[in-house]
DNA sequence: AGACATGAAGTTGTTAACAATTTGAGAGCG
DNA sequence: CGCTCTCAAATTGTTAACAACTTCATGTCT
């Protein structure tokens, strides 16, 4: 299970094998969701998908339980699903979890990379500096080589259930958050010495040090989209926890 | 979604009010699991399973489907499905996360939880040691105290990301550990004392304290697991990370 | 004797029709 | 005018039959 994922850039061409039915349908709409294509709370109604993608309502709902476990749609029973629409408050949420994650992961990293894992972080981050001399305005690679960078890390730790929850479970809301709040507040330059640092650590064997590193990172990026989510939404509406619920 | 657990006692008498066939075998399946009446490893099988719960195999399906986000079988596609078969290796891989999420719900429970929320947790706490006092050798009913005290603290971290993976996702894969591998363990004098001194914490609004303390908490929790293993089963196979996939 | 192809049995994937529930609109009444 | 009740339309839940795939045993060929 969770085999490197390489799909982060953005020639999803049906790459990973499918077997089924309902497997190819949840990644197209997983792809929809994601890209904004099905906008956030858009009502999801089983005839009319099971006829747009030409399958019948058995895979379609098979797919529909798998974008559900991966909180992309939210279903209520004998009422229908919605593209789950998300709030500033739960994007903070998620930074928390992701501070708890991801630090614990750079942690046990820092104890089990290989060289050869360490290396390929390396790399990235030479491919990540490369493509910002290139094109600092360009954010688009910028983010989904950060992201590269931190599922490596995931993956360093050696760790499955770590690994499963942070780049299967967590991944695709991390994408769609993007999309929705338009990924905004970057820093890239900042971002970059935190990824320098916590390389740094990880290949000193330094397991307290990569995970206060990783801890600050993730902070900082969260607080990054704090301040600027209240700079130029101000007070509104979005604060309360009602935002986040299938609203009827 | 997630409102209070408070079928931790075995009073599981078909509380959760269901709307649908499948909700109702899928806690009838997830029961059997926990309770190891579905031995790790056993082949599940559709056509089984629906003439045994009486129903057809859609809403049968659909239940599998949940029983897998919850790490209770695994599937393959055009093959089957079994009782996943836990591994020393991911039982310390769970006991690893539990400290990063747990530690931060202390740490986040120092800020915002309630005065009521922490009167309840005295309360469990109180209700904890005369249970102790009463029957030293009764290990039952301490333990599911002792995960209604984890499950509080998780609540009052007010996290609904955070309740939802601890509460929901991994609940059940610890309660199937503790059956499992038969929980032998389990230190409860220490622990008490631990958990006071996290609940003094957090009734302090010291929320690095808290997390330092829930952090160790969990901690030596797992290297008690791991020693106690480590003696008990000596050089035996079961670290290797083959024992957890599905063996054909 | 061993390895590989063949085929039958069984299981999973898929489909379409049927049943139960929710929802919304409209009629009727206070 | 507003409220409630009723009913019809639409959607979800469920079922049973069909199709595709995997697996394992049997038999043949080298």
């Amino acid at each position: 299970m969770s085999q490197p994922i390489f799909d982060t850039q953005d020639a999803d061409t049906e790459l990973p094998v499918v077997r089924t039915l309902a497997e190819r349908v949840f990644h197209q709409l997983q792809r929809a969701i994601v890209r904004g294509e099905l906008p956030p709370g858009t009502r999801i109604t089983e005839p009319e998908l099971s006829t747009h993608y030409g399958i019948s309502r058995g895979p379609l709902r098979e797919a529909m339980r798998r974008l559900e476990t991966y909180r992309l749609i939210e279903r209520v029973p004998h009422v229908g699903a919605r593209v789950v629409k998300l709030s500033m408050d739960e994007l903070l949420e998620l930074f928390d979890v992701r501070e708890a994650l991801e630090s614990m992961a750079a942690r046990l990293a820092a104890k089990s990379m290989t060289a050869e894992e360490i290396a390929g972080l390396r790399d990235v981050l030479a491919f990540h500096e490369r493509q910002e001399d290139l094109a600092s305005g360009e954010a688009y690679y910028q983010r989904e080589g950060d992201l590269d960078f931190h599922y490596r890390i995931v993956q360093g730790s050696h760790n499955r259930m770590l690994m499963t929850l942070l780049c299967d479970d967590l991944y695709y809301l991390v994408r769609l958050y993007r999309t929705q709040f338009s990924a905004k507040g970057s820093r890239p330059q900042r971002a970059f010495v935190e990824h320098h640092r916590i390389v740094d650590a990880i290949e000193a064997g330094d397991a307290e040090l990569a995970e206060l590193l990783m801890r600050r990172h993730v902070s900082a990026s969260r607080e990054n989209v704090a301040t600027h989510y209240a700079r130029t939404l101000g007070g509104e509406a979005g604060h309360s926890p009602e935002t986040s619920r299938i609203e009827s």
